[in-house]
RNA sequence: GCCGGAGUGGUGGAAUGGCAGACACGGAGCACUCAAAAUGCUCUGCUCGAAAGGGCGUGCGGGUUCAAGUCCCGCCUUCGGCACCA
C-alpha cells in the first residue's frame, strides 16, 4: 500500500483529465455563441469582445498523431483559455481537410472506398485531440467531404466562375480594380454603344456572335476558365498540378514524380489578376516578414518597361520586357524564347549570310536547320537538365536582324533556352554590360559589349556591372540619358519610347494562373456542366451540391512516370450514367442533355474557406450567415501594430497558426478566394487572416546504423563508455548514429501523444510542449525531460493536496509581504507573456512561484487559488480538479485572469550593482526611491571603490537605484 | 548567386544597451529508507586557488559606448525560401 495514494500521478492524471473532458463535453463548456443564423445567442454575445482562433486545416493522417502535431493547437488553446478568462468571447474549433492524396492511393490499392478509411482516420484523430483537452467548439467541426460542406465549396466555385476582374472599377476602399458578376460584362457588350464591347477574331460583334463564340469571349474575362494552355503534367500520378505544387527540381511535390509540360484544356483560376492587391496587402497584416517576404518573392513583382523592336522582314515587332530600360544604348542583341511563337516567322528562307561568325550556326547548314536543331534538343531537355547546365550558355543564331529603337543598330536575334517562355514576353534585349547572363553569352557567342553605366572604381574589366552608376553612351540626337543615375535615366527614356510609340511603362509578374482541375477521384466535383456545343454552363444554387458519385475503380489512369507524351484521364469519366445528364438549368431552355466536368477540384479548395464554415456551420440558407462573418472576422477599429500610416484594417481571423510549408500555397490560395468573396459583398473581412504565426517544428532523434539506414528509435539505448564518459547509441548491440529529423515513418523515430498520455498525462504533455522554447523555433524532442512538466505539477498538486490523505492542506490566512510580492510579480510576468505567445517563459515564472510555495510550511489560499487560475490555459485538467477541490462549483474556464496591483510590483529596497569600469565589483541594498546624488555618494564610499579609485576619478555613471559604474582615471 | 532567420553551459533555452546563463533536463552530493524508488535540500559555465579571491567567457575579427549576447562594419557556420525571372 502506497503511502501517498493521493499523489499526482499519471493514473490520477488520467482519471481527472477524462472526468473533465465528460464534464466539458456534457455542459458545451467551450460553445461559443453566434450573433446570427441557427445558433444565434444574441443575449450571449452583447457586451463582449470577440476573438476567433485558428490552427490550420489538418489532414486526418492514418498514422494517427505524433507528438510533434499537437504544438500549435496547444498553443491556440492556452491562447484561448487565457482570453477567455479576460471575458471574451472566443471562438476555437478544428475541422478536417478530409479530401487527399493518401487516402487514394489507399483505395486504389486495396479497393477500400477513400471515404471510410477517411472517415475511420478521422475517429482516431478526434480521440487524440479531444484526449489533448482542446477547448474546441465540437459543434463545428467540420470535414470537407461532407457533401453539406462542399456544396458550398462548390457554390463559391460558381461564384467565381460567374466574376469577371474589372481593373477600372473603384472599391470602397478607394483602389481600383475588383470582381464583378460575369452578367454586368454582358449586360455591358449588349449595350449597343456601352462602354464595353467585344468583337471576336473574325470582328464580328457580341449581337452577332454564336454562344460559342460568346463563350469563348466571356473565358477571356471569367475568374474560373479553361484554356488550352502548358500545364504540369505528372504521368506517374496521372493528373496535373499547380505551379505551386512542383518542386524547384521539377517534380511533384507529393510523390516526387517527374513533371512535364504539356497543352492541355484545363481550368484555371485568374489569381494574377489580384497580383498587386495580394502583394500590397500584405502590407495590412500582422505576419512573419519571413513569409511575406515568401509570398511577394512568389507573386514577383517587378517595375520596368515593355519596348518594342522592329524586324527586318516582317512587320510584327519583338516586344520585350525589361526593368533595365535605362541600359537601352548597350542592347547589342536579341534573344527569343526557342518556344517563342514569332521564331518560326523571323527565320529567312534559304542559307546564312556569307559574314555570318560561324560560332553562331552551331554547324547547321541554314537558319531553318539550325533553329529546328536547337528547338528539338531544347524541347527533350528537363527542366533539370536545363538547370544543371548552370551558366554554360547555349543558343543559335535565327538569321534575323532586329533594330534598336534608340540608335537605328541592326542587331542580330538569338534563340537560347535561357530565355523563358513563362515569363514577361519570353524575349529579350541582351545587355551584356550590365547583365550577368547575357555577358556570358556575348562572350561565348563574339558579340559585342557596351558599357552604359559607368562601373564603380575598381570595379574588374571583365564583369558585367549591374550597379548603380551614371549613365555613359547612352544618347542620340533627341534624348541623352549620359549623367543620370538608374532611376532618373529609366524615367527619362521611359518618357521618350512612349512619345515615340516604341515603348510603355510596365508591371510585370512572376505569378501565374492557378491550375485548378485534377484527374482525380477523390475531390470535390466541379459544379460544372458542358452542353452539346461544348459551351460550360455553372450548375445552379438548388442543384448543389453535385455529390461524387461511387466509382468502380478510383485511380486515374496513370503511366509510365517518364512517359511525358501520355494524356490524364480522370476517373470520373468512366462512370456514364453521372457523366451524361439530362438538366433544367432555369435559363429558360428546358431540359437539354449535358455532361458533367470529370475532373475534380485540387486539395486546395477545400481549404480556401474552411475558416468561414466555422463560424456558421449549420446555416443551410447561407455559407455563412453576413453578421456572424462581420462579428467573427470584421475590420478592427485600429489596423495592426507596424501596418503603415492610413492602412485601413482588413480584418480576418485574430490569430492563426500553422506550419510554414504553406507559407505559398494554401495562405496564397485562401486570400484570393477571401478577396474575391469580399468584391462580390459576401464578406466584410478584407483578409482572411489578419495575425499568422508560424511554430517551429518539433524534431525528434533518429538513429541510422553503419549502411545509414534508419532503425526502430525507440530501441534505441544510449551507452556511456566508462572511461571517458562520452555517451554513443546502439541498436541491437550495434552502434548507431544519432541525429534530429522531422518526426514521421521514414526515420523511424515517431513519438505518439498516446504514449504520453499514458506516462505522464495531457496536462504534462501541454506543459512540457510549451516550456522548450519559443513557439516559432524548430526544438528538439526529449521524452526524459518530460518529466520536468510532470515534476512542476506535482508540487502544484502537493501544495492544495494533502498526498496522504487527500485533502486540501491550503490555509486561510493573508499572505506575508514575501509571498504577495512574489504572486503579483508572477501575474504581472505572465499576463504579458499570454497574449504574446510567451508561453514558456509563463511557464518559468509559474514555477518559481509554485516552487516559493513549496517553501512555506502552509500555502495560503490566496496564493493558491491564483496560482491555479494562471496555471489554467497550460494544465486545465488539473486546474479545474484543484479548483474543485478549493471549493468551487463552476467551471474554471471562465474564471477571471488574477491582476497584478501595481503597488506590490515596486520592491522597497533592491540591490544596486557597483561597477568599476564596467566589470561587477560590490552590490548594495539600497531603497528603492534613493536619489542619484545620495546613490553616488554612499558608492564612492565603499572601500572597493576607494581602493580603486586612488588615481581619481574620470566618470562616474549613476542609474538609480540599480547600476553605478565608476571609471577610475 | 539573391532574400530571410539562427549561432549563448553537457542539453533545451532566459536576458527594455546595465549583475550573462531565469526555468527545465542531465550530473554530483546530502537527508529520508534495512535497501531502492519517489520526494525534499544543496551544488553544478570554464579556469587558477586549500580558501578568501582572481582571470576568461554569448560563432570569428574589428568598431561605437562609462557599459555590448543585445547597436554598427566585415567574415565564418548553419537552417529555410527563391533561383538563367530579363
Amino acid at each position: 500500500m502506497s503511502e501517498t495514494p493521493y499523489r499526482y500521478t499519471a493514473d490520477l492524471a488520467e482519471t481527472i483529465e477524462l472526468a473533465w473532458q465528460d464534464r466539458w463535453e456534457e455542459e458545451g463548456t467551450f460553445h461559443a455563441p453566434n450573433p446570427a443564423g441557427p445558433w444565434a445567442e444574441p443575449d450571449k454575445v452583447a457586451g463582449r469582445e470577440k476573438l476567433l482562433v485558428l490552427d490550420m486545416f489538418p489532414y486526418p493522417s492514418g498514422a494517427g498523431l505524433h507528438v510533434g502535431h499537437p504544438l500549435g493547437y496547444i498553443a491556440t488553446d492556452v491562447f484561448a483559455r487565457y482570453h477567455r478568462m479576460t471575458g471574451k468571447n472566443v471562438l476555437h474549433c478544428l475541422g478536417y481537410d478530409a479530401f487527399g492524396l493518401p487516402a487514394e492511393q489507399y483505395a486504389v490499392q486495396t479497393g477500400e472506398h477513400p471515404r471510410k478509411t477517411t472517415e475511420e482516420n478521422m475517429v482516431v484523430m478526434k480521440r487524440q485531440l479531444r484526449r489533448l483537452g482542446l477547448g474546441h467548439d465540437d459543434r463545428r467541426t467540420i470535414a470537407t467531404i461532407d457533401p453539406g460542406y462542399y456544396k458550398w465549396t462548390q457554390w463559391i466555385f460558381t461564384q467565381i466562375y460567374n466574376s469577371w476582374y474589372d481593373p477600372e472599377a473603384v472599391r470602397p476602399d478607394g483602389g481600383k480594380g475588383r470582381a464583378r458578376p460575369i452578367s454586368e460584362l454582358v449586360a455591358e457588350f449588349e449595350k449597343e454603344g456601352g462602354s464595353r464591347w467585344a468583337v471576336n477574331s473574325e470582328g464580328r460583334p457580341w449581337a452577332e456572335m454564336n454562344d460559342v463564340e460568346r463563350a469563348e469571349i466571356l473565358d477571356m474575362f471569367r475568374l474560373a476558365y479553361t484554356s488550352e494552355a502548358p500545364v504540369n503534367w505528372a504521368p506517374g500520378l496521372g493528373t496535373v498540378l499547380s505551379n505551386e505544387e512542383v518542386t524547384n527540381d521539377g517534380r511533384s511535390e507529393r510523390g516526387n514524380y517527374p513533371v512535364f509540360k504539356t497543352n492541355l484544356r484545363q481550368w484555371m483560376m485568374r489569381i494574377t489578376a489580384y497580383a498587386d492587391r495580394l502583394a500590397d496587402d500584405l502590407d495590412r497584416v500582422d505576419w512573419p516578414d519571413k513569409v511575406k517576404a515568401m509570398q511577394r518573392n512568389w507573386i514577383g513583382r517587378s517595375q520596368g518597361a515593355r519596348v518594342a523592336f522592329a524586324v527586318d522582314g516582317t512587320d510584327i515587332p519583338i516586344e520585350v520586357f525589361t526593368t533595365r530600360p535605362d541600359t537601352l544604348f548597350g542592347a547589342t542583341f536579341m534573344v527569343l524564347a526557342p518556344e517563342h511563337p514569332l521564331v518560326d516567322s523571323l527565320v529567312p528562307q534559304g542559307d546564312w549570310a556569307s559574314d555570318t561568325n560561324p560560332t553562331w550556326t552551331s554547324g547547321q547548314a541554314s537558319p531553318a536547320a539550325a533553329v529546328a536543331a536547337y528547338r528539338l534538343a531544347a524541347s527533350r531537355k528537363s527542366d533539370v537538365e536545363r538547370q544543371t547546365e548552370g551558366k554554360d550558355k547555349t543558343g543559335v543564331f535565327t538569321g534575323a536582324f532586329a533594330t534598336n529603337p534608340v540608335n537605328g543598330q541592326r542587331i542580330p536575334v538569338f534563340i537560347a533556352d535561357y530565355v523563358l517562355m513563362g515569363y514577361g514576353t519570353g524575349a529579350i534585349m541582351a545587355v551584356p554590360g550590365q547583365d550577368q547572363r547575357d555577358w556570358d553569352f556575348a562572350t561565348q557567342f563574339e558579340l559585342p559589349i557596351i558599357r552604359t553605366v559607368q562601373p564603380s572604381e575598381g570595379h574588374p574589366e571583365d564583369e558585367p556591372f549591374t550597379g548603380e552608376g551614371p549613365a555613359v553612351n547612352s544618347a542620340n540626337a533627341e534624348v541623352s540619358l549620359d549623367g543620370l543615375g538608374v532611376s532618373e535615366a529609366k524615367a527619362t527614356i521611359i518618357e521618350w519610347l512612349a512619345g515615340k510609340g516604341f515603348g510603355q511603362p510596365t508591371v510585370n509578374y512572376k505569378l501565374r494562373d492557378w491550375l485548378f482541375s485534377r484527374q482525380r477521384y477523390w475531390g470535390e466535383p466541379f459544379p460544372i456542366v458542358f452542353d452539346e456545343d461544348g459551351v460550360s454552363h455553372a450548375v445552379p444554387d438548388s442543384m448543389l451540391p453535385v455529390e461524387l458519385p461511387d466509382v468502380p475503380d478510383y485511380s486515374p489512369k496513370t503511366f509510365e512516370p517518364e512517359d511525358a507524351s501520355s494524356q490524364p484521364e480522370p476517373p470520373l469519366g468512366r462512370v456514364e450514367e453521372w457523366v451524361n445528364v439530362e438538366l433544367d438549368l432555369g435559363d429558360g431552355r428546358g431540359l437539354r442533355k449535358f455532361r458533367r466536368e470529370t475532373n475534380t477540384m485540387p486539395n486546395w479548395a477545400g481549404s480556401c474557406w474552411y475558416y468561414l464554415r466555422y463560424l456558421d456551420p449549420a446555416n443551410d440558407a447561407a455559407f455563412v450567415d453576413p453578421e456572424n462573418e462581420a462579428y467573427w472576422m470584421g475590420p478592427h477599429a485600429t489596423p495592426v501594430i507596424g501596418a503603415a500610416e492610413g492602412v485601413v484594417d482588413p480584418g480576418g481571423v485574430d490569430l492563426y497558426i500553422g506550419g510554414v510549408e504553406h507559407a505559398v500555397l494554401h495562405l496564397l490560395y485562401a486570400r484570393f478566394w477571401h478577396k474575391v468573396l469580399h468584391d462580390l459583398g459576401h464578406v466584410t473581412s478584407d483578409e482572411p487572416f489578419r495575425k499568422y504565426f508560424s511554430q517551429g517544428y518539433i524534431q525528434a532523434p533518429a538513429y541510422r546504423d553503419d549502411r545509414g539506414q534508419p532503425v526502430e528509435a525507440s530501441e534505441v539505448v544510449e551507452v556511456a563508455d566508462p572511461a571517458t564518459g562520452e555517451t554513443s547509441y546502439a541498436w541491437q548491440g550495434q552502434p548507431v548514429t544519432r541525429e534530429f529529423g522531422k518526426i514521421g515513418k521514414s526515420l523511424k523515430n515517431v513519438v505518439s501523444p498516446d504514449e504520453m498520455f499514458e506516462q505522464y498525462g495531457a496536462d504534462t504533455l501541454r506543459v512540457y510542449e510549451m516550456s522548450m522554447g519559443p513557439l516559432e523555433l524548430s526544438k528538439p524532442w526529449e521524452t526524459r525531460a518530460v518529466v520536468g512538466a510532470q515534476r512542476f505539477l506535482q508540487r502544484l498538486w502537493r501544495n492544495v493536496i494533502d498526498e496522504e490523505t487527500g485533502a486540501v492542506r491550503v490555509v486561510d490566512v493573508p499572505l506575508d509581504d514575501a509571498t504577495a510580492r512574489a504572486l503579483h510579480k508572477t501575474i504581472d510576468a505572465v499576463s504579458k507573456d499570454f497574449p504574446t505567445l510567451g508561453f514558456n517563459t509563463a511557464i518559468a515564472r509559474l514555477i518559481e512561484l509554485n516552487n516559493a510555495l513549496t517553501k512555506l510550511d502552509a500555502v495560503p489560499r490566496e496564493a493558491a487559488e491564483k496560482l491555479v487560475v494562471m496555471v489554467a490555459p497550460l494544465a486545465p485538467h488539473i486546474a479545474e480538479e484543484l479548483w474543485q477541490r478549493l471549493g468551487h462549483s463552476e467551471s474554471i474556464t471562465f474564471e477571471t485572469f488574477p491582476v497584478a496591483d501595481p503597488a506590490m510590483l515596486v520592491e522597497d529596497t533592491v540591490t544596486c550593482v557597483v561597477q568599476i569600469k564596467g566589470k561587477v565589483r560590490d552590490r548594495l541594498e539600497v531603497p528603492s526611491d534613493i536619489s542619484e546624488d545620495a546613490l553616488r555618494e554612499q558608492v564612492l564610499g565603499l572601500p572597493k571603490v576607494v581602493a580603486a579609485t586612488e588615481a581619481g576619478i574620470r566618470t562616474v555613471i549613476v542609474r538609480a537605484p540599480r547600476l553605478v559604474n565608476v571609471v577610475p582615471l
